[in-house]
DNA sequence: AATGAATGAGACTTCATTCAT
DNA sequence: TATGAATGAAGTCTCATTCAT
């Protein structure tokens, strides 16, 4: 693995496990096995860096909402396709959890933020439109708070009971609707 | 009001709008107008503050989880009370749902917030099998979850439209089961 | 007592055991119970005191190197006069021995001090020319720093076999000459 | 020199000077004109750069009392040792003479000050069995007093006829015994 | 005579960042 | 590319001191 690749694991492990604030560029070289100065090869700065690796996760989080089939999206695809992916991008969900709260941080990356949700919002506010219901847009936005929500609680505590939590989502979702 | 509670007002602003680690103590000292060793007088530190303040905040969260009501526990009332509530809690939620992901932070809050989480459940749980669910733990936890996502997204955006999603999310929960 | 000698004697106790640095008025005032502004109505500043506590054990000890008798002075009444008060004005002595090293503390005391050396070294010198010595000045000048070293060595270990030296050191000075 | 040397000669030029406690590492670092931080490259904290000159100090000390012969130790010979190298040693016995009255600040180095000690004492105390004092370990106890005050006197001032009482003591301690 | 809240300078320390090698 | 010594701003915290009560 190159050593900028190197650099970003090591950084979004100590990022997501002790937060931005907290992580220290000396820290990040000591962990990685690599010089202190080394870093700024790399990245312009520690902010820099993060924001590498906070694109990186919101781009790698789009995707786990689109479901590649051209032909009928299913609810339980998607869903399944969002939580089965949890385990492997836990790290990049913890940290956009940790600094999406705080405005200064995330100034940089609000448009990106803002973008995300929008394309999540409408993936799925489509699929429930073709389920029929009623809403779609309104039920989306329960659906993705919903959603996030249980990844938030999955984050929290390894022993969330993922698959069960899956599987009640789908069941209400796919019920017969009065919406 | 006391100097004491002045100085956690403006650290509850801070903490919530920064972040815990990018408020510094000076800044808290300017935005309350007074010196900068005065916190000292009535912390023994800054992370003794972050305490107490955090401490509060689970009391207060804990509390709106909670009806009064001796008579049968409505779901449609506990709802409306969590979330009617939530203007006023926002800087609380905010904190918490910002320094929660982060281990060393929240190591001292450990048992609190696993304790809140228990009374939540609990709660929602009872109230759930009043209502004829099956499996009233395993929707508790759902419905735990999605109120969560909820409040992030409605933390994350004054304009989010709340009131609407309660009702949503009401509706959901009073339709006829097959849990 | 009255509440002046009172914080003298807390303060004596800190300083001496903790350095005069390292001790705080708060901390006097809290060892002493009384209020953190009191010792300003008694004393113009922390070196006030200070200084207060210095010349007062400056004092005691010039009177330890004295002896009432107007008669034949003898060298182990003097020498067991002086030890035999140590005990009490240890504290004295433990403040004295850890600031007389350090130029900027000691300046305001120099000339006491130098005062203090002048008096006790005629005293044993004067003794020492009635015993029969022939430089009894720079006898003087050796014994001094002997008392002083065991003086020294007595306050650094409470267990220190100050009785069997002190009789060792007059047998020393009072054995036939030949100086 | 080293960065490191010459931050631990400054820093025992003014330890030994104005005292541990009044010296700041803004002082050292203005004198060694080095910038505020770099003391921390090399020493954990202002008290490890405290303990390693301490403990070079305590090292050097105990060097000077000990005779490099083999063959029969003279008295004179380690006097003259201990005294000549006393000038380049000045700041450390300086150090060493301020901190161990202080309980707080000694505690960490209490262990080598008392082996120091010991080492000394016995020293001593062979070379006067060797030269027929009946009670060596109780003479020792003595003139190790006598030493320490004759160097604390000689610390405290420049003019101090150190050489005569050098004179004075070996003299005092080669004439015949009634030890 | 006594209290203790309030002040702000200054202490120790950490940190992102630079740069000569 | 890679190193790590060096910088100095900024952080948390302590402290002597003041003053209204």
């Amino acid at each position: 693995m190159s050593t900028k690749s190197h650099i970003i694991d090591t950084a979004l492990d100590l990022f997501s496990r002790d937060g931005y604030e907290k992580t220290s560029i000396r820290q990040i070289a000591k962990t990685a096995e690599i010089s202190l100065g080394l870093m700024y090869n790399y990245f312009k700065s520690k902010e820099d860096l993060l924001q590498h690796i906070f694109l990186e996760g919101i781009a790698d989080i789009k995707a786990t909402f689109t479901l590649p089939s051209q032909s009928e999206t299913v609810l339980s695809d998607l869903i399944n396709n969002i939580f089965g992916g949890l385990h492997d991008k836990r790290k990049h969900w913890r940290l956009i959890h940790s600094l999406r709260m705080q405005d200064a941080s995330v100034k940089p990356f609000e448009a990106v933020q803002e973008e995300m949700k929008s394309y999540i919002l409408t993936e799925l506010s489509m699929m429930l439109e073709h389920m029929g219901y009623r809403q779609p847009m309104q039920e989306a936005i329960l659906l993705y708070a919903s959603i996030d929500g249980l990844i938030a609680h999955y984050l929290l505590n390894e022993k969330f009971p993922i698959s069960r939590m899956t599987q009640l989502l789908i069941d209400k979702y796919q019920a017969p609707q009065q919406g």
